[in-house]
DNA sequence: CCAAAAGTGTTTTCGATACACCCATGG
DNA sequence: CCATGGGTGTATCGAAAACACTTTTGG
């Protein structure tokens, strides 16, 4: 039942390119900067990546490439960009689907075929890599300006808001002001009633999640 | 010279899907709404769409079936999501990259194959060509949201502060106040020294764009 | 009591908005 | 001189920042 088109010629009477996924993991160490997976190919470091097979959608192959390549399982990728270019790959006529997929830092710790890197101060990557590597971050950056943590980096099942305001600072790459950085976020999170306990200091008040 | 990968295999043993692209062509008729583009196929409306080729990138590609299905040139396509449903083409296995193209309204007028529509009360399209145009628009506003003319949509080669803020209030869909859009918009412009004649009141003073 | 960290009240600043007014032209 | 639209000064409002202060724990 192979359908025709308008020229009566079926779909794979044309040239199709080979499509790949190319994923930017993203994590950050407790207490440490943001920082990137990658995995080794051909000598030099590269983001994990992979062809996409038939009957696959774009996220079944990201999961699938780092189920693999970093035995990590439960991401949530978002698309970034498709890069083009008609010599970017010598093997080939290669479309390449650049992703984001943050991962929180407790996920990764069984598995070390690959250490994340701090994205500051990374060699050179093959490929549109580093590029990728920049949409990322920058796409990162914009999803935790205004919310508590869209992609679930902090432990579960509570958190302080000392611990939000780290994992923020270490995304933005900067230093944020404390009491402001509170007064935006307490309202989008929902107090368990606990407090942090075996601490110096005042003990903080534990929190959930709010929106999933 | 086909260069083989790691399982040696050839990147063309694999199966491929095609890819297409689809475009909004988004333009503004002076003292109208914002308009999109559509074209007629099988039936009922649709975004110009067209599969990609061998030896063309994306941009190619839709600047290939504007071209060819509505007669317009000189686009700037950007990209927006790519829609990789596994059953949302009955003709077989195919990826879709949405695409935005503003274009000035003035270089659609020799060529009649196609109408705009205001988007505002569009038809439901086949696909998911209603949700290209949605986030087409929500991109089209964000980039207008802090630059006066990103696109080239305004006449060339001068416009007023009044035109600019037609267009904007056209891309916005509300009105947007006076007096601070043209505090906002003003240093981002670089004035001409003539001014718009033939009209009622004081003339205005005519800019161009300050940035290409 | 002291150090350390949590949490809050208050002032300042800055940008956006609203509103009013003045300016320049055609009729 | 009046209607129309261009252009600008100024008060007001609200959010973000800065700063200082109080609170609560462990040692």
């Amino acid at each position: 039942m192979t359908k025709r088109d308008s020229q009566g010629r079926a779909l794979t009477d044309y040239p199709r390119p080979s499509v790949a996924v190319d994923t930017a993991v993203l994590t950050v160490p407790p207490g440490g900067q943001l920082s990137v997976i990658a995995v080794t190919g051909d000598g030099d470091l590269r983001l994990p990546g992979t062809f996409l097979h038939e009957g696959e959608t774009l996220a079944d192959a990201v999961a699938r490439s780092l189920a693999e390549k970093a035995g990590i399982t439960g991401i949530l990728p978002v698309q970034l960009h498709v890069f083009d270019g008609l010599d970017r790959d010598d093997r080939g006529w290669v479309l390449s689907v650049a992703h984001l997929a943050p991962v929180r830092m407790s996920r990764l710790a069984a598995d070390a075929r690959t250490t994340p890197l701090p994205v500051a101060a990374l060699p050179p990557m093959p490929f549109d890599h580093n590029e990728i590597l920049e949409l990322a971050v920058a796409e990162l950056r914009a999803r935790y300006a205004e919310h508590p943590d869209p992609f679930g980096l902090l432990p579960e099942p509570t958190f302080t808001i000392r611990e939000l305001h780290e994992l923020h600072e270490a995304v933005a790459g900067h230093p944020l002001p404390r009491d402001t950085f509170r007064r935006l976020m307490e309202p989008q999170l929902e107090p368990t009633g606990s407090l942090a306990r075996g601490t110096v200091g005042k003990p903080a008040r534990e929190f959930r999640r709010l929106v999933a």
